[in-house]
DNA sequence: GATGAATGAGTGTTCATTCAT
DNA sequence: AATGAATGAACACTCATTCAT
């Protein structure tokens, strides 16, 4: 008698799979890397509590049991995703160099440097929101996180000071409400996508948006860093 | 043809049982508001994902049952919520009447009111957060905001001109992408305050530190609309 | 504010209800006809456990609560309905006068009610159905269809008594068993004209099919009972 | 890129837990047997709608979980226990071989297959009165059954065909309404049995009353099918 | 290192039924 | 006679996690 229903396949693979199957991976390092990556799509896409464990297991290739053998729980993943997005954001904006740049073009480029790094890390985004939808819960337990502050407004202090000493810089400008202007510029356009595109019945996201928007975040910085 | 029971006889039990946990209410309209006003602190406070429905219901003083009998279910609910927030803001704008102001004076308020309808409804943040890690899903499907559209742009449209005509606005301004970053410097110090402050290791949402933002925000944003 | 959403308005009516709402019936009896043909209805279509209260009381146009105030319970209305179905089996049963016939008319009588009575009365038989998937617990129960055993057996066997003195029936037929195929004959192809559909590929409920069914029934019972 | 977590040392327990509850198996067939069988139990004795799902995995010795894992859901559980039942049945009147016999032996033979078949197989009765409750409605949806059509309406055409040129059939019979006379018969007296002893106040179902009805049956199918 | 089987504590949802008017 | 609001006990189903191999 014929069994009726099996669990279902998770990957198509051939019916009767050949001794190599792709590979039967065995390699550590890449399924922790494979797992993380899927893991932050995931987290990215659902948040911590929409996000699913057999999913990641899943679009990661490797089996559920790997996830907690090398990461221990889900949280634990989670924290781990984060770190890693968050941390790879603060190591580019260390390896940023303003100093060596006029004040005004340290000031443009790190506009820029936000906007774009938004653009080609999407996911810390999201992430952000759902860390920030929990009061930045994990963020606040993760040492190797808190360790990591930025010193990126010492960094803008100085740009200014030596703006304002050549006189292409106005005075008394506050360097972290500073950096929090620029951050929000370029971070509200990517993760409000969504919303204003159906409050403004448009899509935001089109290069061509993209780019005008990029502009006028440095236009408006700039306008509000130059003396009068 | 005959009838089978006559209707039984009721309430043996004892007369009247203690009015124990703070009336059954029993008028719909005050029963949906505090299931409407629970649901906005949980799904805030959680996300669609991590909301509980027993904790709506508890928190609302209603029997969960209540909940699908006025909303239908979670995610109905989670509209509801959204549509009464987000539907909340918009008509607070549209009360604005900043054509009625002289132009600066039109921005200025504009960038206040964006800043303290934040301070005053927190809640929104986290939906419109929410919303968007979801591609607004709910969004979209609300024929009700989706009817909503802002014409906020529009009045911000003619405050430009008028202000270009007058000479005390800058010409060739955006008002879209002036709307956004006005929203944007709001926004972005609320929804991030929580990462923000361990990022900087420093509370960002005291009164003092608040105020300060609010004058920041104004100052940045006319600093950009002044001409030069 | 305008509340979010109502509970699902049961009748499509006028929008602002006038007075008179198609009578607000206040008639008893109307009430009590209308919850049973309903609940007939529902219960023949999905069963006791299947069937929903709701349902019932929306069909019949009446408050749910008056359901419960004439029949007392689900289970009693189920029970209700039974009674009377059945009991209007049994009672046209009775009235069929066999014994006024010749033989063979009245055995051919019978056989032509029991298919006719099927067709006119569909709902007896996924009632009867239910009610053997539970081992017939509620006709058990009723104390007025216990007291309403047929008494058609005997009249069968006074026809067939009647029908061997003159030759015309074979002797030794089993009055009971010979109820029972006839029964079976005409209940089975209605009880079970869903899965017979589908294994035949063909619909067999059809008029003509029908029809056909009808004559094959009487024929094997009449050459059944005929002598050789 | 440096991982997150080493892998935690497991089995901080105790070594070897009591062996409890019958071993948990670890045998997918083996469960997914044992679910299936209890499964079968439970529709057939309480419907689709009846059936409890708990009771299920208990009856079964596991885990309900389990039972999600192999079949899906509650209703694919019920199909897969339908296909099964309704396979079976189907694949032993393929092997009943009629043609080899002669055709009133044949004719016998099916009918006394059929009787014995709904003896053994209670279950199968029920699931067919319950499928056809609901019009078929999982019938309709299994693949697997509906390439399953029985061809022993052709079998029977054939018999008859025998019968006739030898002149002990008699001629003209249609092999469907046949076939649907001898199941009915059958199926009659098992799918009624609860009803039709309370209608007689009498226990049908006992051994004597029940090989009494089998004679019955072969005498009526085989009284129609003789040629006068 | 890797895997499929197994688990228990929830989670959203449904339902018959009762209360207050 | 009639109704809308309210309830609590299930119910199907999900999920992160662990066991045995």
């Amino acid at each position: 008698m014929p069994l009726a229903a099996t669990p279902k396949p998770k990957r198509a693979g051939p019916a009767a799979r050949p001794k190599t199957r792709l590979e039967p991976v065995r390699d550590a390092e890449r399924t922790q890397q494979a797992i993380l990556a899927a893991a932050e799509a995931e987290f990215a896409a659902k948040g911590l509590a929409g996000a699913r464990v057999d999913v990641i297991a899943e679009q990661a290739g490797a089996n559920k049991r790997m996830l907690y053998y090398y990461f221990g729980s889900k949280d634990d993943l989670y924290l781990a995703v984060l770190e890693r997005a968050y941390g790879g954001m603060r190591e580019k904006e260390r390896e940023l160099n303003l100093a060596d740049l006029s004040p005004l073009d340290a000031i443009r480029t790190l506009v820029e440097f936000k906007f774009d790094y938004y653009v080609a890390h999407q996911s810390i985004i999201s992430l952000l929101a759902g860390e920030n939808l929990t009061g930045a819960k994990f963020l606040k337990k993760s040492r190797k996180l808190r360790d990591m502050q930025t010193s990126l407004v010492d960094v803008i202090r100085r740009v200014l000071a030596a703006g304002e000493a050549k006189g292409v810089i106005r005075k008394g400008l506050d360097p972290l409400h500073l950096y929090l202007s620029i951050s929000a510029l370029g971070y509200f356009y990517f993760s409000n996508a969504a919303t204003l595109s159906v409050a403004f019945g448009r899509q935001l996201l089109s290069e061509e948006e993209r780019n005008d928007r990029r502009a006028h975040c440095v236009d408006v910085i700039l306008s509000y860093v130059t003396p009068r």
